[in-house]
DNA sequence: AATATATTTCAATAATAATTGAAATATATG
DNA sequence: CATATATTTCAATTATTATTGAAATATATT
């Protein structure tokens, strides 16, 4: 095994272990790291054969990187088979996760936080004061978390500070 | 039941829910919720009944959220027992997660593409080049996200910006 | 130091999530 | 429109992760 093969193996480990921690299986993380470091994309049938997997499980991970925005499908004129593209702009594919995160987790969280404190109005003990109070603050927390997320997705941060001052600001830090 | 235990039935389901998002796993998150839920705090006796959770269950479960610094624990003078306190500054709860996961996640893989990088610097083919282009891309995009979160650690956008312009920001854009 | 009470650890078990593969559905070409 | 080739779905299986509970370790009082 050469030293580049090695290298893209531990990638390909490595981003299926990081997976999980966006919301993404391990399985999907993994064929979305292999077609990260193949820019010219493949087809089911090479993803199942180099990755091992079978083809249904191309099937459901590629379904699945589709709806994140992590990679695009197409079919060329003349042929049946789908060709899986990544997403190569990494800036872009950390935007696809943040908003589809937001879209599956957050949204709703904010929607029955409201709805849990809007049930309480009409409780008057003090448990029912002390949570609804907490959920107040709650509230307000997720939609700060909100609020910099949109920022996030906007460029808001990032256009404002720009990516040197940032990395500047990480290297001051570390002296 | 009543509401109000309705209510709180309901945040400890989807707080425990909400956890494995966070790298939390559901019974500790779930735990962390009735300690939010409880200002006054818990021994673990009383958390192992409430929960109906094992004592061990409830040990472990507790260290790991002493060591993402959700919650805090003491020993009454002249007590045998623990007692568990969940942080109830949300907004320093975030911190705190946001500080051990860059901790346990993106620092170890910053480390790791670095080393990947110097590895392939001896390899001489297209493919090689390739990857190296890519990681180079992807050191970028870690050291950005790295230095977002330091910026955020240390309260950089929301008092530069303050609370009030990320939601006015959010608000603009929900017209 | 002995005892009673608490806590932690970890191998065994249970619960959960991912994967397979065969059947059903869809698509392109002659 | 029939056939060959691709894709999707989903119940059954496999792998992973979380939880238990009993034994080992630690702590406080007498």
């Amino acid at each position: 095994m050469t030293t580049t093969e090695e290298v893209r193996e531990r990638f390909l480990s490595l981003w299926s272990r990081l997976g999980p921690m966006w919301g993404i299986p391990p399985s999907t993380a993994r064929l979305h790291a292999l077609l990260l470091a193949r820019p010219e994309g493949a087809d089911a049938e090479t993803l199942s054969a180099e990755l091992e997997l079978s083809r249904g499980a191309v099937s459901m991970a590629c379904k699945e990187l589709l709806d994140w925005g992590l990679v695009t499908s197409s079919r060329p004129t003349g042929s049946r088979r789908v060709v899986f593209v990544a997403e190569s702009d990494l800036e872009r594919a950390i935007v696809s996760i943040v908003r589809t995160r937001k879209r599956k987790e957050w949204d709703p969280l904010l929607a029955e936080v409201r709805d849990w404190r809007m049930q309480l109005e009409n409780e008057s003990s003090p448990e029912a004061r002390r949570l609804q109070k907490f959920f107040g603050d709650l509230e307000g927390v997720v939609g700060m978390v909100e609020a910099t997320a949109r920022a996030f997705l906007d460029g808001f941060v990032i256009r404002r500070f720009g990516l040197k001052s940032l990395l500047r600001a990480a290297r001051r830090k570390e002296d």
